[in-house]
RNA sequence: UCCUCAGUAGCUCAAUGGCAGAGCAUUCGGCUGUUAACCGAAGGGUUACUGGUUCGAGUCCAGUCUGGGGAGCCA
């Protein structure tokens, strides 16, 4: 067996003129294989970049000419050859082959051809489709976004967070929650009144999955200041909707000192350097997805990075939106909760533009939400995108322990159950704020992926937990 | 969970209640610069499942399952 090879493709296609009329050798995938009688042409990509590039084998170089010209898609093959310019044709290089040897066949029976597959099909072959254009595309974009998300809290100082995966709070209050337990479902410990006795359980408590890391952060938000986590997340809904999984990834910066103004700056200066960043570091991928997944997704993107958000209260955008009522099928009236129909009538029709949406009712807010002085509306913010709706949450949080105890007791939650978390307030409370970003939905805006199962690896959602 | 649409060859899709079809893929053959190559031939079917209407059902009806889209919940 050869060495596998040192040069990529991507090596090349950055730097062709490094490699121009030399030697390499290549190892990678078939995409296509096209032959005629005594010359014949592979379309390699070794994974390391979004092209193909192009093989000439011909009979006269390689002894082994007729099984090579046999070869399906999906096969891996090692390659040498000398790169040579090709001007006149489609492709601007490609390798004149002297030698090819297979590394692993791929029978006929493989699933991806060289032509258009559904989504739908590709996910039932989750393991696979990170072999094709669309999928290798969307994967190398989340990959960057991960990166681009740590980058730009680093260079701001802030510190990363580890919150919990599994969590003893069942007072998080975001969602249905999946339960942790080793105790035997068949045979559970009762307490005398019939319960599940989950005092022999593992921890000796009941225990979750998190369905958001906020509550922790504020706790390291308030020793470091600045902090951020980015880490899985678990709703147990049953939300069957191109929107939502039961496992997907959250951004949630914590900023000490920091008021509802402050966040919104935060969230914009975040998703424009996001998004220019993976523009920058994946130009031929945008470049696809612009043609081929989403036509004017350039220019959108264009558009948020250079434009300023807007900005508006919720109560001046239920003014606007009462105004179109007759359009809408939920009609708006203060104290309602916006549907998505009005929150993307405000970004892409009024604003066409991002914008936040800021100071909601208390009602229609979680409790941790600072009360604003008019009593009954909280320092709440979403972040509103066109094509989306909305893909960011926050607010400034409630640092008056006063104000905390009577939310808790008006929602008829316990003070007990949050001990530490007004212990926050106690000692060294300040104004604080964060927000919450979903990551897939990120994805899904910056790629215009329509479908939230398109930009994870392996989704889980109700009755789909294959792989 | 609700509404709605769909399920036919490995894939993408046709077929007025009347013989089960095409393109791609696969196999075989041809072709001296292809670009999802091209040309010729062959193989490939429990029409999602169960029941019903009918002389006759892929097509109509009922139920079930699976998937898509929309809504709610939210990120």
């Amino acid at each position: 067996m050869k060495e596998a090879a040192s040069t990529t493709i991507r090596q090349i296609y950055r730097q062709p003129g490094e490699y121009y009329d030399k030697k390499v050798s290549l190892s990678g995938w078939i995409r296509n294989n096209r032959n005629s009688k005594a010359f014949g042409f592979i379309e390699l990509n070794d994974g390391s970049f979004f092209k193909t590039l192009q093989i000439v084998f011909e009979s006269e170089n390689l002894e082994n000419f007729k099984d090579i010209a046999k070869l399906g898609v999906g096969t891996a093959i090692l390659v040498e050859g000398v790169l040579v310019e090709t001007p006149n044709a489609r492709q601007p290089f490609e390798i004149k082959a002297s030698s090819i040897q297979v590394e692993g066949s791929s029978p006929s029976e493989y699933p991806l051809q060289k032509k258009r597959h559904s989504f739908e099909f590709l996910r039932t072959i989750a393991h696979l489709r990170p072999r094709t254009n669309t999928f290798s595309a969307v994967f190398r974009v989340r990959s960057l976004l991960s990166y681009a998300i740590h980058q730009f809290f680093r260079e701001r100082e802030f510190v990363y967070v580890h919150t919990p995966i599994i969590t003893g709070s069942d007072a998080e209050g975001a969602g249905e929650m999946f339960h942790v337990t080793t105790l035997d479902l068949k045979n559970a410990p009762l307490t005398e009144k019939g319960e599940i006795d989950f005092s022999k359980d593992f921890f000796g408590r009941e225990t979750n999955l998190t369905v958001s890391g906020q509550l922790t952060a504020e706790a390291y938000a308030l020793a470091f200041r600045n902090v951020y986590t980015f880490g899985p997340t678990f709703r147990a809904e049953n939300s069957n909707t191109a929107r939502h999984a039961a496992e997907f990834w959250m951004i949630e910066p914590e900023m000490a000192f920091a008021d509802l103004q402050d966040d919104m700056e935060l969230a914009e200066d975040m998703v424009k350097y996001i998004f220019e960043y993976v523009l920058q570091h994946a130009p031929e991928e945008m470049e696809f997805f612009n043609s081929f997944i989403d036509k004017g997704l350039l220019e959108r993107l264009e558009n948020v990075i250079t434009s300023e958000f807007g900005r508006i209260t919720y109560t001046e955008a239920v003014e606007i939106l009462m105004k179109n009522n007759d359009n809408f099928s939920y009609k708006v009236e203060w104290g309602i909760d916006l549907q998505t129909e009005h929150e993307r009538y405000l970004t892409e029709e009024i604003f066409k533009k991002p914008v936040f949406v800021i100071n909601y009712p208390k009602e229609i807010k979680a409790f941790y939400m600072r009360l604003n002085d008019d009593n009954k509306t909280v320092a709440a913010m979403d972040l509103l995108v066109p094509g989306i709706g909305e893909i960011i949450g926050g607010s400034q949080r409630e640092e008056r322990l006063d104000f905390l105890d009577q939310r808790i007791q008006e929602l008829g939650m316990k003070e007990e159950d949050y001990w530490w978390y007004r212990d926050l307030r106690k000692y060294g409370g300040t104004r604080h704020a964060g927000f919450g970003l979903g990551f897939e939905r990120a994805i899904m805006y910056m790629t215009g992926m329509s479908n939230i199962r398109d930009v994870i690896p392996f989704p889980r959602t109700p009755n789909s937990a294959e792989f």
